[in-house]
DNA sequence: GTCTATAATCAGATAGAC
DNA sequence: GTCTATCTGATTATAGAC
């Protein structure tokens, strides 16, 4: 069994696939272990349960994507005055990192925070501010800094706008991608979604509040 | 039984609650059954799946707010050349209709649609191109008027990205107002949340194409 | 049309041998 | 750590009496 990796890592890597693609109620402990070609009580053994397993998913791209992304922010500071559209690119290598890690892995993860975000009730927002909290400010920070004609209510909005557009982007991707081969011969991988949507949500967050 | 609707209607309004707090794989034939207090069996006689439920949920709404906005949308050009903000704003009455046809309709519809795009796996936007086409290109018509600086293919992402911050806003919105009221004191209902979007979307589908 | 009762399936979790 | 076998509970859907 050389060339196998051990079961628990097997478990993760199918799990995290069929999350992304089928979303998390969808997908049963029996066609995670099918796929990972393991016993189905292995889960229970390695996990805990279902919910834990979920986690341990996210956990896996969230550990390295976090400090990542906050440290390209921190560094971007060092410059002068970092524009929006500056500092969502920032993002943009660290997101890409993750294809490092593993084949696929931006589009994974991106779609895995979707999924997550829609189907939790809040629990994941809760794990991410909990668990990540120094990270996220740091983005934050940099965000309203860039932006300080908006106060911090409008902005609350506006981050969670562009948490939607991205979330709802990505966990749509492959449909999408699909589309735009079809209707526009347009050919399309995650960075180049990436790219294209960067701007739209620059313009969006920075937008003058108006008053009617 | 004079006060008391019928059983189909009740199944209808149980079913759409639920849905739109919920989502759908997460809400059960029984739970809706129970809260319509009707019997369990009455949904596949009035329904024949659980699917054709969901169906007729989205139908109801979709058959009233569809042609209202398409309507509302070809009146508004009557005038001469809409901007952006407009034509999204145009949209604001019919959806806002929807109140007047059930308690909090609005907010209902559009969590409704949130979860269906994001659940359904591509099935509702199949639905809703077939069934409401005319409607919808009349929509998608004047916006690429109003923006004829942005190309047909970058267009087709901008409107998608514009259909994610909608609905995954939506379909958070119970959560986000939440945390606005807790962090900001600030009370937003739906109508609130809408026209806080309209301008972020407006900006974001102008915004002029980087070439980089 | 409405009800009870139940079929048929699938889910997450676990006991216990190895 | 891994396996088989099974438990327990939930689900959708249906048959058949009224």
């Amino acid at each position: 069994m050389a060339n196998r990796s051990d079961t628990k890592t097997r478990i993760l890597d199918a799990a995290e696939k069929l999350f992304a693609e089928r979303g998390f109620s969808e997908t049963s402990l029996r066609l995670i272990t099918s796929k990972a070609e393991v016993n189905l009580a292995s889960v229970n053994y390695h996990f805990g349960s279902k919910k834990e397993l979920i986690r341990a998913v996210l956990a896996r791209y969230l550990d390295r994507f976090m400090p990542e992304a906050s440290n390209a922010v921190v560094q971007l500071k060092q410059g002068s005055e970092p524009s929006l559209n500056e500092i969502f690119s920032s993002l943009v290598k660290p997101l890409l990192e993750l294809n490092k890690f593993k084949a696929d892995g931006t589009r994974t993860f991106l779609q895995l925070l979707g999924r997550g975000y829609i189907e939790s009730q809040g629990h994941l927002r809760w794990f991410i501010t909990t668990h990540y909290g120094e990270h996220l400010s740091e983005f934050v920070k940099a965000v309203a800094e860039s932006a300080p004609h908006i106060p911090p209510a409008e902005m609350f909005w506006r981050l969670h706008f562009t948490l939607g557009t991205v979330v709802f982007t990505m966990a749509s991707a492959d449909a999408l991608t699909e589309i735009a081969e079809a209707d526009f011969n347009e050919h399309n991988d995650i960075e180049a979604v990436i790219r294209k949507v960067i701007p739209y949500l620059a313009a969006g967050v920075a937008v003058p509040v108006t008053t009617q």
